[in-house]
DNA sequence: AAACTGACCAACCGCTTCCTG
DNA sequence: TCAGGAAGCGGTTGGTCAGTT
């Protein structure tokens, strides 16, 4: 595209921030907000570009940021965010308030790679890597079709988030008003995941703003992000109402093909009926076992009782392989090393 | 005590996407 | 419809620090 860098004006400061310069910026955001970036750091008295500027509040000094060690449910989280979603950090940090997407790549990178690599699973793909790929094991094709559905669903609804957030940007800057279809039940219509009213890290309080594109409706708000202990402890009925019609792209994936959307009814019926959160469904892929079922998941679990005693075949790998995961995690205290 | 190594993470770079005129 | 600017995003770099030799 050719676009000129902008911190390459003679003058702007590189490198690590002063304690003076966290000072200027934060007290000029807390007064005017941040506005323009690019003009922010001439008001503000900051030799930088409008873009440090931006990263340094998104990064670091914006005051509703967790610091510290992650959690065993963040790490959990990220883990199956990333088998749905690929390095899309900012869609995964979404999903993890108060963490920012720089902090969650940075510990992908630096923890959760390498203890799946160690593990034998090409954290890219999620799969085992001595798993050859093309495989006609029927259950395995279930369970990554499951996923995919699921994956292609979480896309598109991400997609749909943004959106609803720019409209909700336009409507107010127009002073629109206008009556919402969503139930009164607080449901913000944007996320099956983050807590009711929460868009993208931000809050959207009081108005329920509806998409005109895709409307999700849920007969309760839905409890946060992989919340295991949220969905197992408290299975609440789930459905979901596409509404209205798709445009060109995100929710349109979902809401023009009418397979897709007898998936996802499927497969929440289905969890419905199985009292399983997302995570659940999303870990016991193959459908046949609960991972949250205490304890049976551990080093051993490839030899339950039972079923085809040392069959291997790759129904049972790709069960493991997210049986393994959630062991992992739950069989580490968070921020001690496994290996 | 010094040199080396690896882990960690803040910050940068450059590409993509969005917005506006 | 298009071009250019602004912002967002993900990959990468480089500085710092702790642990090891």
């Amino acid at each position: 595209m050719g676009r000129s860098p902008c911190c390459d004006k003679v003058g702007l400061k590189k490198g690590p921030w002063t304690p003076e310069e966290d000072q200027k910026l934060m007290a000029y955001i807390e007064e005017h907000g941040h506005g323009s970036w690019r003009s922010l750091p001439t008001k503000a008295g900051l030799q930088r570009c409008g873009k440090s500027c931006r990263l340094r509040w998104t990064n670091y000094l914006r005051p509703d940021i967790k610091r510290g060690k992650f959690s065993l449910q963040e790490e959990q989280t990220i883990i199956q965010l990333h088998a749905l979603l690929g390095n899309r950090w900012s869609a995964i940090a979404t999903h993890l308030p108060k963490r920012t997407d720089n902090e969650i790549k940075n510990y992908w990178n630096t923890h959760l790679k390498k203890r799946l690599a160690k593990m034998g699973i090409d954290p890219v793909t999620h799969k085992p890597k001595n798993e050859a790929l093309p495989s006609s094991v029927d259950g395995q094709y279930k369970s990554a079709a499951k996923l995919s559905h699921m994956a292609q669903w979480e896309s598109a609804r991400l997609e749909a988030e943004a959106r609803l957030v720019r409209e909700s940007k336009l409507l107010r800057s127009h002073s629109f008003s206008q009556g919402c279809s969503s139930s009164a039940s607080g449901f913000s219509p944007v996320s099956t995941f983050m807590a009711p009213g929460q868009i993208l890290g931000s809050k959207i309080s009081g108005d329920n703003l509806e998409s005109p594109t895709s409307i999700l409706t849920f007969s309760e708000s839905i409890p946060p992000v992989m919340s295991a202990a949220n969905t197992a402890e408290n299975p609440k009925k789930q459905t979901i109402e596409f509404v209205g019609s798709s445009d060109q792209q995100g929710g349109g994936n979902i809401i023009k093909e009418e397979g897709h959307y007898q998936t996802i009814e499927f497969v929440l019926m289905q969890q419905e009926a199985e009292g399983l959160g997302f995570t659940e469904l999303l870990l016991d892929s193959s459908g046949e076992q609960s991972l949250s079922e205490g304890g049976n998941g551990g080093a051993g679990d490839s030899d339950n009782g039972g079923e085809n005693g040392g069959r291997t075949d790759h129904h049972e790998d790709n069960k493991n392989y997210w049986n393994s995961i959630l062991n992992l995690v739950n069989s580490s205290p968070a921020g001690s090393p496994l290996f």
